[in-house]
DNA sequence: CCCAAGCCTT
């Protein structure tokens, strides 16, 4: 093992700090070039920020969004990074393409209302536009609007593409499960004299694999050549996949096997899928094998490759290959962004291994790679568990780095395990003077949090001042303070006003009533006897 | 348009 994971952990700790002193120096130069304004976005949130800020000028019909907000929109999603920046320097903006560019960026996020949003903004939208919203629509389940968005492009005149339809033949295979569908739409786009090709058919047998039809699936493939479109590498990575879920590997091998001679070559994806396959049956070894089988075919691992292993290595806690597989990545030639890091962080900070992630943090600024909000607030958590309190607030109140609301929720938090509620208290008034809102949990957090430190009626009228309905998961967090901290009777009051008002109680509630009685071992109090009452009125009203 | 992995808080 690595002399570092032994070292004592306050070592690591202060050299750990220095270099984020250092890092927010060197962070805080860039930042300027990206954008004057205070609209400072954290990477994660990036498509958020766009949604909130797009609105076309009337003159020109231009999207107002300058380069430097589309540059950080495109880092974030490498992907679109060629449908930002057209190949061709227009200066002038095609308008279209940059609708769509945004678009499908939302509908990869699962941001159907913001692509919808985007096709409402336009003036013309072509048929590429509305064939993102549909699938936009499709990804999120919403199937009767993606119709409606079909059947209004027909009426404007816009006629449908192979894709269109091919998105069609996704939404009856994918959600309806309605194969004969499926198989009519081909027939109507052939019809209206639309190609249908591999993609088409790929889509039905990835719709029949879900379906857990996978022997309909590989007659399909058969008869793909006689349609006059073989299988391609996609329709194949699609059957292996299949199969893994199955764990039938012997089938994988012998798909692998026969490749060549069916007409395909294997791809990183094919690996990538069969490595992933293996590493959820807890066959490490097997996976470990195939990435080797990848090199000697001269397949390239790429970041995937390693975010499968890097899960493995996570789940089954092996600290010393985890920081193996990143230190090394650069050598294997594997381009690792913070993502990664973050996912072995994550793991490194449940299990106790704080020390380790700040390792991963230096190591991450040796190699360039720069952390993002979650990355830190990881670390800040992982200081704050390690009991370096004082060393997380560093972080916190540090020029250069931005807290988002989760830093602030992960410190209410830990202050509160810590038992520092004098600070606990500071940070809850600062939050209303600062510029982070609080959000749903960080009030949770704060009702749990007056009820530890004593304060039952100061939580009770947090949450009436929050929550006048009493609707929230806040009232449920309240109860669990309350019958721990022994005030059955101010509960009892609380419910008793609920059900007065004729509010609804729900079951969250006493899910939470209920885990608070047996940690607190009182389960045959009187108490709970009242409680107990009060659920059968409310089973009868349901 | 079809295929692989993944990150922070109660």
């Amino acid at each position: 093992m690595a002399a570092w994971i032994s070292s004592p952990f306050a070592a690591v700790a202060r050299t750990a700090i220095k270099t984020l002193c250092f890092l927010f120096n060197v962070l805080h130069l860039p930042s300027r070039s990206w954008s004057s304004s205070r609209d400072e976005i954290n990477s994660a949130d990036a498509s958020d920020a766009v949604a909130v800020s797009i609105t076309e000028d009337p003159e020109t019909g231009i999207l107002p969004f300058g380069e430097s907000l589309l540059y950080r929109l495109s880092h974030h999603i490498p992907q679109h990074r060629h449908y930002l920046f057209p190949r061709d320097s227009d200066d002038r903006p095609r308008r279209c393409d940059r609708y769509n560019a945004l678009m499908k960026t939302f509908a990869r996020f699962g941001k159907a209302d913001e692509a919808l949003r985007l096709l409402r903004e336009m003036k013309t939208p072509n048929v590429i536009c509305y064939t993102t919203a549909m699938d936009a629509l499709v990804r999120a389940g919403r199937c009767e609007e993606a119709e409606s968005v079909f059947s209004e492009m027909i009426s404007l005149g816009i006629a449908p593409d192979s894709v269109a339809y091919s998105i069609l033949v996704k939404m009856y295979c994918f959600h309806h499960k309605r194969f004969v569908s499926a198989r009519n739409i081909i027939q109507l786009m052939v019809d209206r004299g639309c190609e249908r090709d591999v993609v088409t058919y790929s889509t039905v047998i990835a719709g029949l694999c879900r379906a857990g039809k996978i022997d309909l699936a590989s007659e399909l493939m058969e008869k793909m050549r006689s349609l006059g479109c073989p299988p391609d590498v996609v329709s194949y990575n699609v059957l292996i996949h299949a199969f893994c879920n199955k764990g039938d590997f012997a089938e994988v091998e012998r798909i692998l096997r026969e490749s060549s001679h069916n007409g395909w070559e294997p791809d990183s994806v094919s690996y990538n899928t069969y490595i992933s396959g293996l590493c959820n049956m807890g066959m490490t070894d097997e996976a470990l094998k195939q990435l080797d089988v990848m090199l000697e075919k001269a397949l390239h691992p790429t970041e995937v490759t390693l975010n499968i292993l890097l899960g493995m290595l996570c789940r089954d806690s092996k600290i010393t290959e985890i920081i193996f597989f990143l230190a090394r990545s650069f050598e294997l030639g594997l381009d690792v962004g913070a993502a990664s890091y973050n996912t072995a962080m994550t793991r490194l900070c449940e299990i106790g291994e704080f020390s380790a992630v700040l390792k991963l943090l230096s190591d991450m600024l040796k190699k360039g790679i720069r952390p993002d909000v979650q990355t830190f607030n990881i670390v800040i958590m992982s200081l704050c568990r390690a009991g370096k309190l004082h060393k997380a607030k560093h972080i916190f109140k540090s020029k250069g780095f931005t807290p988002d609301i989760v830093t602030c929720n992960i410190l209410l938090h830990e202050f509160c395990l810590a038992g520092e509620f004098a600070e606990f208290h500071q940070l809850v008034a600062e939050l209303g003077s600062g510029q982070v809102s609080p959000d749903a949990i960080t009030y949770n957090i704060i009702v749990d949090g007056l009820c530890w430190d004593g304060k039952f009626s100061k939580a009770i009228e947090f949450v009436r001042s929050i929550d006048l309905e009493f609707k929230s998961d806040h009232v449920a967090h309240l109860a669990f303070g309350l019958v721990k901290g022994g005030r059955v009777g101010d509960l009892l009051r609380l419910l008793g006003e609920m059900i007065e008002k004729g509010l609804l109680l729900d079951v969250r509630l006493f899910e939470f009533m209920i885990q608070a009685f047996c940690k607190k071992g009182s389960c045959e109090s009187i108490e709970i006897y009242k409680i107990c009452l009060i659920l059968d009125k409310m089973l009868r009203r349901e």
